[in-house]
This record gives structure tokens, sequence and C-alpha cells, in this order.
DNA sequence: ATTATTAATTCTACATTGTAGAATTAATAA
DNA sequence: TTATTAATTCTACAATGTAGAATTAATAAT
């Protein structure tokens, strides 16, 4: 049932170290497959590892989750230019949901860390589609939020499981056309 | 420094004892003023009784709050009728936010709890409002859940209090707005 | 009246969390 | 060789929700 205690102190230069992305990768495979953020023990266990010892790599839970969202803008959808404005606009939504689905528990990180992120990729992204529709800056903006509040009650309900079932990422089909709608008498 | 330890067991019948409504009552009071969800060691040291009291009354933290919640509907807007559609919907909205702006914490209850709480008297107000319309029984829904996701982002996103300062409820007239304007195409 | 049951309460205790601070040991610099 | 720094484990604490037992009064049964 109990483990053997480790040695104590710093190790030998021969076994393999700890490390910033090692914990990092640790604690994505985790949040993927178990849904939720870990506890920094189970993390550390998973690494077999004292908890404390992440603790020298991350001043605290909050900046490792945030040095995992912000790993994550890679994996946002870059818009092409080359197709209609709409299938951009819905590829990058998507892509962003997606995001937010397999990594559960993530969005309250992502939207209270004022530093670079998949929410602020997402904007810029946006932004840049939305520039080739000739919309007033204002208007822009408006739209802008509109789509990422709705973009986050989603994701904040898909986390919740509210919905019957599972909720699937399509379902946003039918609002994201309807706000589309919206956008076309401004252009 | 301490308190005098209280008389354990059954009270006399003399002193007022504790109910369901006086809980309820100070628990809201205490999530109005401290803008968060108090711990029940704190609720119960306000009431002046031991945390495992509540626990006569509730059957868990969980339940309290969704006690709280289902006690709010009262303060969501009651539609007139003899208004335009487009003010009708924005007092609900408001009325919906300010109530989620006040009692910061419990938007995760009232979206996790199937049972009576604001969310379905929001949606059935709602509905009560479009209704009147003639759009789409398809159309209607897609519009409810586009306004209710977007509604529940920026609550989510106030609760975080992301945005610059103070968020005001007046923020969401432009997304509204553009909202509207995506109605107005179907009917 | 006495006794048994039920109701309302406090107490003690546990598991889970994040994480501060000290101790320990190896690597590296002086 | 010694001093310093780095990487780690250990111990411990505060906060949380809450289970379960103990306590006492009210109420029901006899």
């Amino acid at each position: 049932m109990s483990v053997k205690p480790k040695k104590r102190g710093r190790p030998f230069n021969s076994s393999k170290q700890l490390s910033n992305s090692i914990i990092l990768k640790c604690a994505k495979s985790m949040l993927e497959e178990e849904g939720k953020i870990p506890a920094i023990r189970g993390l550390a266990a998973k690494l077999n590892v004292d908890a404390m010892a992440i603790y020298h790599y991350f001043a605290n839970k909050n900046a490792l989750l945030e040095a995992i969202a912000s790993s994550l803008v890679t994996e946002i959808y870059e818009p092409k230019n080359d197709r209609p404005w709409k299938t951009e606009i819905y590829s990058l939504c998507y892509s962003y949901l997606k995001l937010l689905k397999d990594y559960n528990g993530l969005l309250e990180t992502m939207l209270s860390s004022t530093c670079f992120g998949p929410s602020n990729v997402f904007t810029e992204k946006f932004s840049q589609i939305t520039d080739t529709l000739g919309l007033s800056p204002a208007t822009a903006i408006t739209a802008r939020d509109l789509l990422v509040d709705y973009l986050h009650g989603f994701a904040f309900a898909m986390q919740l499981n509210k919905r019957d079932g599972e909720i699937e990422l399509e379902m946003i089909k039918g609002p994201i056309n309807l706000y589309f709608g919206a956008l076309e008498k401004y252009n």
C-alpha cells in the first residue's frame, strides 16, 4: 500500500530532472483524461514527485494553469482568407470551443488572466476576419462582444454539462447562423 | 478572543429557533455583502450557531445554494405586454443580469440545478415575449439559446471582473441591439 | 407520572485542498 | 576545501465541506 519514501534533497544529475515542460505536459494530459483540473498532489503523484517540487517551477497553481492556457493558443484555427467569412468565423469558434471542451475547467483561468492566452488570440483572429467586412469600429467591437460572451456562456454550460447528455459543439450552428444574420445587416 | 462555548443539545423552546428561512435570509445577505458565496462556518458564525446546525435544515451546501437561487425568481422582470418587444426583452435581460451581479457566485448553481430557478423563469418569460413575434418554433429556440448563452457569458465575465474596472450592466446594450437586428430578419 | 422516541443542537474528527517554511542533499562557484 | 546555490522532500497549517456521535429538550406512548 505505502510507497518507499524517496531520498530527500537535490537528486543526482544522472536521474532525469523535473522541468517546467514535463509538469505542463503531465498536467495537460491529466486535464484531458480526467476532464477537470487535477489537484497538485495528484499531479505530483503522477510525476512521482513530492507536491512541493512543483512549486519550484511554478509560483502557484494559478501560474501553472495560465501556462497551460497559453500553451494552447496553437490549437486555435488560423484564418485562411480564401474562404467566405462565415466559414472562417465558424471554424474559429469551433476550434475555440473544442479547446474549452477538451481542457475542461480552463475557462475561468483563461478569462481571468490578463496575459497572453487563447481568448486574446481568438479576439485577434476574429478582428482579422471582420476587418474584411467593412464594419464600423464600434460595430466590430459590439459584434465581437456578442460572439465572445455567447461562446463563453456556451462553454460554461458545456463545462457543467447542463444540457441532456453530451453537449455537441455542433449545437452552436443555429445560434451562430442567427448571429451571422445580424452581421449581414451591417455590411 | 474566544467565545463562551454554547450549551449543547436541543435548546429550550423559549429561545428563538433556527429555521430554513432564517438561514436563507442570512446567507443571502452575506452573499450580497461579501460578493461571494459564504463558507458554511462563516454563515454559522453570523447566525451564532454551530456549522452543523445548518445541515439540519439543508442536506448539503448545494441544497442551500439552490434554495437561495429559487428564492430569487421574484426579482426577475415580469413582461407587461404593452411595450415594444425590444423593450421587454431588454428589461428581462437586465433584471436577470442584475440578479447575477447582486448575488455573485450563483451562476454555477443556477445552471447546474435542474430544478425551478431564475434560469427557467427567464426562459419562460422570454418565450412569452417572443410568442408575439411569430417566429418559427425552431427559430425561437435558436434565438433563446443565443441570448441565454450570451447573458451567461457576460455574467461569467462580470463574476470574474475581467473587464477594466466595474462592469456595468448597460454594456449589454450594444450586443443586445445587434441581437435584435438578427431577430428582426425573422419576423 | 414515567418512559421512550424524536428533534434540535454542539462537538469531534476526517478528507481534501493549496501552499508556507524548514530540512536535506547534490551541484557548482570561490 | 569551502561556501553558495539549486532541486528536492517533509512537516505543518489554514480553510473547506460534512459524517457521525453526544447531548439535551420536547413530545408521544404507556
